[in-house]
DNA sequence: AAATCATGTGGTACCGCTACCACAATGTCC
DNA sequence: GGACATTGTGGTAGCGGTACCACATGATTT
C-alpha cells in the first residue's frame, strides 16, 4: 500500500502538493500536477479513506437502518440506495432494527463512532429524542415514511392516503359492491394513512361498517388470518383492499384455499408494488409505490446534505400508481 | 465527543494507561482501572473506530458482496450475516455486483481503501486472480457456494448434488413417471451441481431424454419460459424438479395458466427454501438449504479469521433438507 | 548485596492524511 | 519603485488512537 509520502517522494514534491492535486484544492502548476499524477499511477496509489476520515470526520459511508431486510419491501429499497451511493463514491452499511428502538439507538452510537457520513432511516422508531440527538452530533439523515412529527427532518414518502383512495376507487370501478380493508399496525404511519384513505372513501356507502376493517401485522400470516376473520364476518364481501402486498398475498392464499374465485368472487388490491405481487397467480393488482425512486431519492438527498448542499427539511412525497393485474380483472 | 486525552486528564493518568484499560492489555492497578472507568462513564467516552483503524488497519467492518439483494435468496442470507456481525461487534457493508466481475473488483479496491476487516463473497465471479490478490493484500475472506477451484479459500456451501437427488427421489416417491428439470446458468456452480444430481438420478430410466433438461436464468421469467418450452416438448411430463425456487414459482405460474393441475397433473419441486415458496398457492415443495445457517456460519468463520483464529481453508458443506408441501402432495 | 523479575505508569513516535501557515517568485497597480 | 495580489510550493501540527520503550518500585532470587 503506497502512501501519500511515497507519491511525494517519487514525484519529487512535498506531501502538501500531492494532497493538493488529490483534492484539487489550492494552486498547483499543471506541470507538477502531471508529474504527481504519473507517480500516483505508477504506484497505484489510492488515498486511505480511514486516514481521511480521521481528519475530516467523514468517511464516505452511509448507513441504512431498516426493520428487516427479509421483508420484501426493503431489498428493492436497499438496492436503490446502494446504486446511488456507489455511483457517488459512497458505501452502504445496513442494519436491521426489527422495529426495536433500542437496536436503533445502539446503531446510531456505533455509527457515530465510525464517523459514518449520514444515515437513512427506513425504520419506524425514530423518536423526537433521537432526532435531537442526531442533530446535536451533527449527523445528516433522511427518514423514509415518517410523518413530520418533528421539524428539521428530511422525509421521503409516498402518498399513502391518496393511494388507498385509488385502490378503493379501482375496486368500485371493477364492480365491487362491498369492500373490506385489511390494515397494518397502527404505530406505522403508512398503515394509518392507508386505513384513513379507505375509511374516507367508503364511509358514505350504505354497506359500510367498521367491522369491514380487519387488523393485520403487515406479514403473510397476518393477511391469511385476517382474510379468515373477514370471511366469517362478511361472507358477502366482493372486494378487499389490503394494506400491503405481503398481507394481500396471504389473503389471496386463504381465499384460494377456501375455494373462492379471485377475482370473480372477490377482487383483491394490495399496496406497495413489490415483485412478489407478480409471482403469485393470479397476479396481484396493487397500488405501487415508486420504491426504487424513493430509495434513490433518499440516498441522493442524504448525499447532498453530506456534501453541504442546502436541502430543504421538508417532506418529499412521491406519487403512487395503480397497477391493475389479474386479481381485479373480473371476467365478463 | 470526548477523546482518550479527556479521559486521561479527568482520571489523572496518562493516555497510555487509559489505552491499557481500554484494551485490557499490560498491567494496570485495579484501583487505577476503576478511576479510569469512572472517567470513561462520566464523559460517555467511546473510542473512535476510525482512529483505531488507522493504527490497526482493522475497522470491525465486514463486507458482503452479493449479486443482487433483490434476488430473494440474499435477504435471508444478509440477515444472518448482519445478526452474527452485530453480535460480535462488527458492522456490515453490502454491495451488489450483478454478477459482473468488474463491479466486484471495484468493490475489493474500495474496501481495501477503507481497511475493511474482511469480506464475504456470495457472488459468482471471484476468480483465481482475485483470490491471489486478496491473499496478497491480506484481507480475510469467505466464499459462499464456490467450488474449491483454488486452494486457500474457506468455502461455505450446501450439498447441491445430493439435494438434487433428494428432489428427484421425492418426485418418484409421490408417483411421478417422467421427471423433467429446469436448470440454472451453468457458470454458477450450484446450478451445475443440481443438474448433475438430476442427471445422475434419472439417466437409467427408460423415459430419460436430454430434452427433459431445459435451461433457465434462475429468475421468475426464466422459469415461466422454460415451463412453456417443456410443455411443448414433453406434454406428458408429470414431475418437474426446478433448479431454484424462483424459477419453480415461475414454472408454477405457467402451469396454472395453462390450466394444468399442480400437483395432480404435474408435481413441482424447487430448490433453496426461500420464503417465497410458502407464499404461492399451492405451496412449493423444495429442497431447503439452511440459508440462515450458511450466512451465520460464513460470518462466524470470517470473524474468527479476522481475529486471528486458525480457520481451516476447507469447504464447509451443509446438508439440505426436503420440505414437502402441497406442490407435490398428490391427492389420492 | 547484587541481580533479576513482576507490576505499574508515563512519554512519544507513528498510522496517512488535511489544513493552515510561511515563504518565494512573479506580475500589477498607482 | 514600493505595495499588494496572484501563483506555487514546502513544513508541520493535529485527527484519536496504539505500541513500544523507558523508568520506578517492591519482591524474589542467587
Amino acid at each position: 500500500m503506497a502512501t501519500i509520502r511515497d507519491v511525494a517522494r517519487l514525484a519529487g514534491v512535498s506531501i502538501s502538493t500531492v494532497s493538493r492535486v488529490l483534492n484539487k484544492s489550492g494552486y498547483v502548476n499543471s506541470e507538477t500536477e502531471r508529474e504527481v499524477n504519473k507517480a500516483i499511477q505508477m504506484l497505484k496509489y489510492e488515498p486511505s479513506d480511514v486516514a481521511r476520515g480521521l481528519t475530516n470526520k467523514k468517511t464516505r459511508t452511509i448507513a441504512l437502518i431498516l426493520p428487516d431486510i427479509v421483508n420484501p419491501f426493503f431489498p428493492e429499497l436497499s438496492r436503490a440506495v446502494e446504486d446511488v451511493a456507489r455511483t457517488s463514491g459512497y458505501t452502504v452499511i445496513f442494519g436491521n432494527s426489527d422495529g426495536q428502538a433500542n437496536k436503533e439507538k445502539a446503531y446510531i452510537n456505533i455509527l457515530k463512532q465510525k464517523y459514518i457520513s449520514g444515515i437513512i432511516f427506513a425504520s419506524h422508531n425514530l423518536n423526537r429524542d433521537d432526532v435531537e440527538y442526531l442533530q446535536k452530533i451533527d449527523i445528516p439523515f433522511v427518514v423514509l415514511d415518517r410523518a413530520p412529527s418533528q421539524e428539521g427532518c428530511t422525509v421521503v414518502r409516498s402518498n399513502n392516503f391518496e393511494g388507498a383512495k385509488l385502490a378503493v376507487q379501482h375496486l368500485l370501478d371493477v364492480g365491487c359492491k362491498k369492500i373490506a380493508h385489511i390494515y397494518g399496525p397502527q404505530e406505522i404511519n403508512t398503515a394509518k394513512d392507508r386505513l384513513s384513505g379507505y375509511e374516507e372513501s367508503v364511509k358514505n356507502f350504505k354497506w359500510y361498517s367498521p367491522t369491514l376493517m380487519v387488523p393485520g401485522n403487515f406479514k403473510l400470516d397476518g393477511g391469511m388470518n385476517a382474510a379468515h376473520v373477514l370471511m366469517e364476518r362478511h361472507p358477502d364481501v366482493d372486494g378487499i383492499f389490503v394494506g400491503n402486498d405481503l398481507m394481500a398475498v396471504g389473503a389471496l392464499k386463504t381465499l384460494l384455499r377456501l375455494g373462492i374465485k379471485v377475482p370473480n368472487q372477490i377482487a383483491i388490491c394490495g399496496f406497495d408494488g413489490i415483485h412478489l405481487a407478480e409471482a403469485v397467480e393470479p397476479e396481484l393488482t396493487t397500488i405501487a409505490q415508486p420504491i426504487y425512486e424513493m430509495g434513490a431519492l433518499a440516498a441522493d438527498l442524504l448525499i447532498k446534505k453530506i456534501e453541504g448542499a442546502v436541502v430543504d427539511n421538508r417532506i418529499y412525497e412521491l406519487e403512487v400508481k395503480l397497477v391493475p393485474r389479474a386479481s381485479t380483472t373480473k371476467e365478463i
